[in-house]
DNA sequence: ACATTATATGTTAGCGCTAACATAATTCCG
DNA sequence: CGGAATTATGTTAGCGCTAACATATAATGT
């Protein structure tokens, strides 16, 4: 026999019915321990490996949480993976991931085919989705727990902070200190809702204080030091007198501090600068960086106990309320501002 | 009608048979564009979502290759799952990530579950299994890539680099600029085996020229640059006459840099430095890091290629040759030497 | 016009497992 | 010691879909 074995076989070398093959290997029910121990010793011999596709549609259920995330080649997601990891680990359920690269089509068709592989839940980044991916979501109906964003409305359950506050008090703090040239620096603006609504609760509080940004600049790609050092060269160049810039990652910024050592532009004397995330590769900086510190593991870790909890509920016929959970945010000014 | 949508309920409503609904949906075979058309909106009528886990089941194949990895909260991991990502992207096939968090006994029960959703290949960090999971990988009887680490015999194929190498490569560079007393610092240790081999690869070569380590320091964390600022000071509290240190990686050798910057220490002058692994995050730095540039997207994108071709070629009859791929590494002296 | 091929649809029989409901073998206890 | 409760095992009938094999209808050529 060639094909791999089945639990037939199983069954078949311990002599036993296939049920109690199956509840030996689920741990579920009553077997005696000689049974037990007969179908163990079939199932090495055999080198059986249960199908968990047919036994999810057998019990039309699979122990699977989906989770988008847009990319994960940044360092705010692995965070955010692990917070779900953990918070999974220990129950029955499994996290898998999938990848939408910031396009809202490809989320789309990431849905779908996560939704094709039934989930208990599903998590995914951010509250802007596809009117399809929407509806997809809404009709599920298992619970959904949209992470990262909390300035709008859920489908069902939301994990996040505002990150349109995240730019007001950031805004706040460097007003605070004075400074009033201020410019902006960022990437993958179009793409990314988020750092979309910093920006634009940043500039609502400069409009309340009467200011505007003095000088802005993009880029499409993915944040890194070395673009955040170009970025901040030419943004300096350009406008010599800024006093301050904001950015809409620390990895930006962290270039931006290599670009002033290196250019012997004393912080935040000569310019100020600001990031947003709370990158832990910054710790060990001889500088400690003005950003806002987000909780990304804590994120992923409620997120997944929200949905642990929602799946359990769930026979208990408890509508469970539209939960949204907003985190603190914690902005500091370091000694960048 | 509460229950989800099947297909029956989607042929019942486009009046056709399930078969017509299904290859509609599958896009297979001929169908009249009529035909096609009414399935198309009783499918968006109803809202529904076809199942993965009946169709799987009924075809005995999903489109799935597990991809197996000790974390994701560092920066080797994202870069290969993003490489292997993309090289699916396209293809039929899409990744599904475990994570064994560098626990053998986790990684084989993370194998075991991976397996058991028939998946048509299995991508795997590393080349140290227990035995359980060494069996099981060699029964699977799919493309099985074990990636990162060339140094040792795979089960099936391997992708990566030889950690001997880069740690025989970095003594010789270090050896060449005249250094000798030679301190180490890793994080990690007893858990990375491929830290472990380029350990073993740099005391080999030390040991060639008659020399061995001044001195070492080890933590059981993970790395950062905080701790490689606070090794760092440790090491050379306890070691002053020090003249070059070695890192387990990039994170901590920045971290190093950090220490030499704040304390007035010239770089290599007072103390050369050398790390692993071409973080990309340095590129900003103001110096020029010595390293071994490991090909971390390459390794998962040819990983995954292999896993295409070999699950192309699988009906093909032809018994692809065990590949070994070991890749290209750069070890640059960078200005830190 | 009639066989010949291409197109379009349907029917049957599972995939490998488990829920739900029997039934058989023990144990329990007044 | 006999029937109720408990434990141990088996039987039946699908889960929702698709491979493989019909069959029916339309297009094609001579």
């Amino acid at each position: 026999m060639n094909r791999k074995p089945t639990l037939k076989d199983v069954a078949l070398l311990a002599e036993v019915s296939e049920m109690t093959a199956s509840r030996v290997l689920r741990g579920v029910g009553d077997v005696s321990p000689k049974t037990r121990e007969r179908v163990r010793h079939a199932v090495q011999e055999l080198g059986y490996v249960p199908n968990r596709i047919a036994g999810g549609l057998a019990s039309r259920s699979v122990n699977l949480v989906a989770v988008i995330v847009p990319s994960i080649r940044n360092y705010v997601f692995p965070d955010v993976l692990t917070g779900i990891s953990d918070a999974l680990s220990g129950s029955l359920l499994q996290p898998v991931f999938g990848i939408s690269n910031y396009d809202p089509d490809q989320e789309e068709r990431v849905i779908a085919d996560m939704l094709s592989w039934q989930p208990r839940g599903l998590i995914i980044a951010g509250l802007h989705h596809t009117e399809i991916a929407t509806k997809m979501l809404a009709a599920a109906d298992i619970p959904i727990v949209e992470i990262m964003d909390c300035d709008g409305t859920p489908v069902d359950a939301c994990v996040g902070i505002s990150h349109r506050q995240a730019g007001q008090d950031m805004a706040r703090l460097i007003l605070e200190r004075g400074y009033s040239r201020i410019g902006f620096a960022g990437t993958q603006m179009p793409l990314d809702f988020r750092a979309g609504k910093r920006l634009k609760g940043f500039e609502d509080t400069l409009g309340e204080a009467g200011l505007q940004l003095h000088d802005q600049i993009y880029y499409d790609e993915h944040s890194s030091t070395a673009k955040g050092r170009e970025m901040t060269a030419a943004l300096l160049e350009r406008s010599p007198d800024l006093d301050c810039i904001y950015y809409s990652s620390d990895l930006l910024a962290a270039g931006g501090i290599m670009h002033c050592m290196s250019n012997g532009l004393t912080i935040p004397d000569d310019i100020a600068l600001a990031g947003f995330n709370g990158l832990e590769m910054l710790d060990g900086f001889p500088i400690e960086l003005a950003t806002s510190h987000v909780p990304r593991y804590d994120i992923g870790f409620r997120a997944a106990q929200h949905v642990l909890d929602a799946s359990r509920n769930r026979d208990s016929q408890a509508s469970r309320p539209d939960l949204i959970d907003q985190l603190e945010l914690k902005t500091s000014a370091g000694e960048t501002l």
